[in-house]
DNA sequence: TTTTAAATTTAGACAAATCTAAAAATTAAA
DNA sequence: TTTAATTTTTAGATTTGTCTAAATTTAAAA
């Protein structure tokens, strides 16, 4: 039986690993958990134990087949948790991640089943994150996100997944439409905001932004 | 910050302390959640200083107020969960007590009264036990459920809190209808199911069929 | 290439929640 | 009212997840 605090690594790991291919270092997993390397490296240990992770020491982790698996699991939980209390609960998108933080340990895999059916097989959730189906298969398309995209990186707008108001005119006022050329300059580190280049002019948004754009690479 | 562990605690004695009025021992909580006096001890310390329950060794515990509060705030979100999970889910009502089991221990008062809202501020759960409002306040009504009665206890039938087909189906095999006098005879503590008298002809219930019939006591 | 800095691991400790075995207190029985 | 049985508590250990401080390894700089 996997742990509470086993499966918040496990995530974090996916995490990571999805911004920098590399194996993950032990301070980068810290940093991430907010908790001390010599934490970090204790439950290496256990993971590696139960083959959740593969690992060799001062040389940084990755998932292992089935670590994965139970990543996207609880990726999967988290974002249909967000759906939930977004769409039938009437949440804003920016108070839901505390909570489904701690429902997507919830043990059941009738209750996701069940709870996916029910939101309509969602396939993003309120910040315009992918969710994956029970296969652990993401929604595919021949889009990325903005916020997917690394330091120099560029593309054109080909969407967006969140369509509120508000949303669209920001978008408007940033002179963001179909079609737009977008590059990446810099990512920040501090609060994930991207500097960016809308048709040749710089420009900066918050990674909230990023997350809805939906760009197509050349 | 109270624990998942301490809030079972809080559950249990409330439970028991509703069953027999009296303080409630330390056996009987560990019989309840299945774990060791010596751990129950342990526990109760950590619980009194916390000033959740009162306790005089040797002589059991009982709830303070603010443990009172804080249990039947557990009571109230697994009930509610449950409700979740039957009308909004579809699960069977046996299926629902593990999840909401888990689902009780999440932390977020704006969830909690979410939900209440969403299911339309329901009086009880599909196993027929009432859930107490936001002010911690049970729904009360003359009549009691069978479940509730004491062996010997008796009353007439004046309701039902579970209105499928089959369950009234299996009233009416047993010859239960709107009226019908029914008393306690025995409770049989491996199953909580109950033999009882109905219009004085012997029968056996299970609790499922208890907590779902309504009675009014002479 | 040696020295210094940074990253990582180890050693030892601690709190939470549990356990077994033994001691103490209470209750029931002779 | 002693004695026996039951209940409850204490003492000491264990597991999980964490920490600090020190040691080790790796990477970077001089």
């Amino acid at each position: 039986m996997i742990t509470l605090a086993e499966e918040n690594y496990l995530k974090a790991i996916l995490k990571l690993s999805k911004n920098s291919k590399d194996s993950v270092s032990t301070n980068s997993i810290a940093d991430e958990l907010d908790t001390k390397a010599s934490s970090v490296t204790d439950m290496i240990k256990k993971l590696t134990d139960k083959e959740l992770i593969n690992y060799v020491p001062y040389r940084g982790v990755y998932l292992s087949k089935s670590g994965v698996k139970k990543a996207i699991e609880i990726v999967r939980k988290h974002r249909l948790w967000e759906v939930f209390l977004v769409t039938k609960l009437k949440f804003n998108w920016d108070e839901v991640h505390d909570i489904a933080e701690q429902l997507e340990h919830i043990k059941s895999q009738k209750l996701v089943d069940a709870l996916d059916a029910y939101l309509g097989y969602p396939q993003h959730d309120p910040h315009g994150e992918p969710i994956p189906n029970k296969d652990g298969k993401f929604p595919k398309s021949f889009s990325k996100r903005l916020s997917e995209l690394e330091k120099g990186g560029s593309g054109q707008i080909v969407g967006v997944s969140q369509d509120n108001q508000s949303f669209l005119q920001y978008l408007n006022s940033l002179n963001i439409t179909l079609g737009t050329s977008i590059r990446v300059i810099q990512k920040i580190d501090f609060d994930d905001s991207l500097e960016i280049t809308i048709d040749n002019k710089a420009s900066h948004i918050s990674i909230d932004v990023a997350r809805n754009l939906l760009i197509k690479q050349k």
